[in-house]
DNA sequence: ACCCCTTTTGCATCCGGTTGCAATAGGGGT
DNA sequence: ACCCCTATTGCAACCGGATGCAAAAGGGGT
């Protein structure tokens, strides 16, 4: 059925290791028998069998790609990111959808059985142990969107949620809002409480500002949509740092729902920047995350670690900026 | 580094074969020799080589997920399912993206070379000619979201979009719509021309009912917007049939902004009723495409060409349904 | 034409498992 | 205790390719 070397090697005359070298790059092959083996091969239609070639290379340029965030338009932007990506340099995506996993064994031995040669974690609510559970199987991992931490026990590439956080808060209290709302993801994410302790933690420092929070139940329109109706039937806040895009935009429908006009009566800032931010029905104030940046910066460290596993892990943070809409009042 | 089945035999004092068969099912094995090579195999923390016994066994139980849909917001949707469903058959989803890509060669030769067991190739835009490439690589092919064929050369799993347009036409001419449009999307996406074809021939039927038509650049947001606008400066139809939910969304961001009210002024009904049809301040009227049973079919099939590979090709159509909601006024 | 050194080539072995076949062990019946 | 049949086991070869090593080929200089 399938052309091997030895089909090959044969039509040409030739050893298989010649032909082998041939397809290898970087081996010892004269110019004639190059020729030779490229003419039979090409008649053949053969191509190199990569499992095969796995075996004896210790490589399958494999990379598992392991998500949970089916459901955020966002994610299908990340994953045409990172698919482009892997391919230009030559590595194919193994995709691995962990929705309702919770422990990260299965995933580590499906993932060990298939030799990935390294792990791209991408998820900014999937517990930590999961990217520690990859490591501690000896497999070179990257944790994008993942927590910022000082000293990470594995890569992590994202942004300072933290530091985004006190960014939403601060221009809110640039326009002027006495009176402000954390209305974050699921309360488990470590995404959405280190937004709001940067967000709680430049508001101590206005003690007249009155502040509260309050967590959807997951990064759903449904759950934003929900959250702020309840938070409507009780004396609302002016304004709300929405611990995502997507909550945002459920948000945004509850609040034209009940006839309030935005940013006239209740302003909004999301956070992503995701492409429907833009659109001009939703036009939704909000601080962007630099996806391109996040996601060129995790294909180099994977990459970096395919030569060099044991590498130091490190924190790649990139700088998030406000992108100004139509969803907060202007600056007086 | 990797605990190997030579690993586990020394250590139970058993022969290779006899630790290969006990992760092997179906072969023979006594119980006491099973319990002997599994208490090894934990304690070595033991498990098969995926890549090592395809090349035996010819099964890499690796499912090539080719798509080019990166950016509409449904096959987010459709990934989901997908992954889920082969994960849950044992399968492995390789993720393929051809966004740019003309040439079927590339991923044929690329997905030849991780000896994928099967394709799935999941777009409605993708050329027929590459899943034929596919089939011609002697490669299992599924073609979901394709157009069907009454004598497909691989297999199709989708819905009849020549009838989604005739029941289009036949939704807009009962609410009494006298000029009616399509607004499809790109011309050369065999979805978009079978569904205008069977709107145009329901259409036919009705002469004293004006009909137009025209192409959006592809199925974005942006280009819904942007072709809506278009028709807006030049004596627009009173009703618009839309290829695709996002170019609805699209258009209907166009029709608010030169302040029209929908369905008042001008209605819209689009296709698919992807979830964010259903938010509330969308609420598009669409055709719903029954998309978990297409893709339940589409696994369904592929897992049969598993083991008959030579499968006669068939094309399984579903139903689809008219999801009424605020888009479209009400039957007279 | 001869010698020596550098490239090229082929041989054989190995990567981690699977599997046909023959040998061995086990079990039941008399 | 002996015989026969079946269930287990191990041996060895193979899947498709990579690679260390030694043999063969080529090339340059005298």
């Amino acid at each position: 059925m399938a052309v091997t070397l030895k089909d090959v090697a044969e039509r040409a005359g030739v050893s298989r290791s010649a032909v082998s070298r041939t397809f290898t790059d970087g081996a010892s092959v004269s110019k004639n028998m190059r020729r030779k083996v490229e003419k039979a091969a090409t008649e053949l239609g053969y191509s190199p069998n990569a499992l095969a070639s796995s075996l004896t290379t210790g490589r399958t340029k494999l990379i598992g790609l392991v998500s949970n965030n089916f459901h955020n338009p966002i994610f299908l932007e990340v994953f045409d990111l990172f698919t482009q990506g892997l391919q230009e340099r030559g590595l194919r995506p193994l995709l691995v959808n962990l929705t309702n996993e919770i422990d990260p064994e299965n995933s580590v031995r499906m993932l060990r059985q298939y030799s990935v040669d390294g792990v791209i974690v991408a998820s900014s609510t999937l517990p930590p142990r999961f990217s520690r559970a990859f490591r501690d199987a000896g497999v070179p991992v990257v944790n994008s969107f993942g927590r910022y931490s000082s000293a990470p026990g594995v890569h992590v590439v994202g942004v300072d949620n933290v530091e985004c956080g006190r960014m939403a808060a601060v221009e809110l209290l640039e326009r002027g809002y006495k009176s402000v709302g954390f209305l974050g993801g699921p309360e488990t994410a470590t995404s959405t409480q280190d937004r709001l302790r940067g967000f709680g933690a430049e508001l101590a420092k206005h003690p007249d500002i009155r502040f509260s929070h309050s967590f959807a139940q997951d990064y759903t329109f449904v759950a934003g949509r929900r959250e702020m109706q309840r938070l409507l039937r009780d004396n609302p806040a002016e304004a709300y740092f929405c611990g995502d895009d997507i909550l945002s935009i459920g948000a945004l429908s509850a609040l034209q729902d009940a006839g309030l006009k935005v940013p006239q009566d209740i302003g909004v800032i999301g956070f992503n920047d995701m492409e429907m931010a833009g659109w001009e029905n939703i036009s939704l104030t909000t601080i962007h995350q630099p996806i391109q940046e996040i996601i060129n910066a995790s294909l180099e460290l994977i990459v970096a670690m395919l030569d060099e596993p044991d590498r130091h892990p490190e924190a790649r943070l990139f700088p998030c900026t406000v992108v100004e809409r139509s969803t907060l009042r202007p600056r007086p």
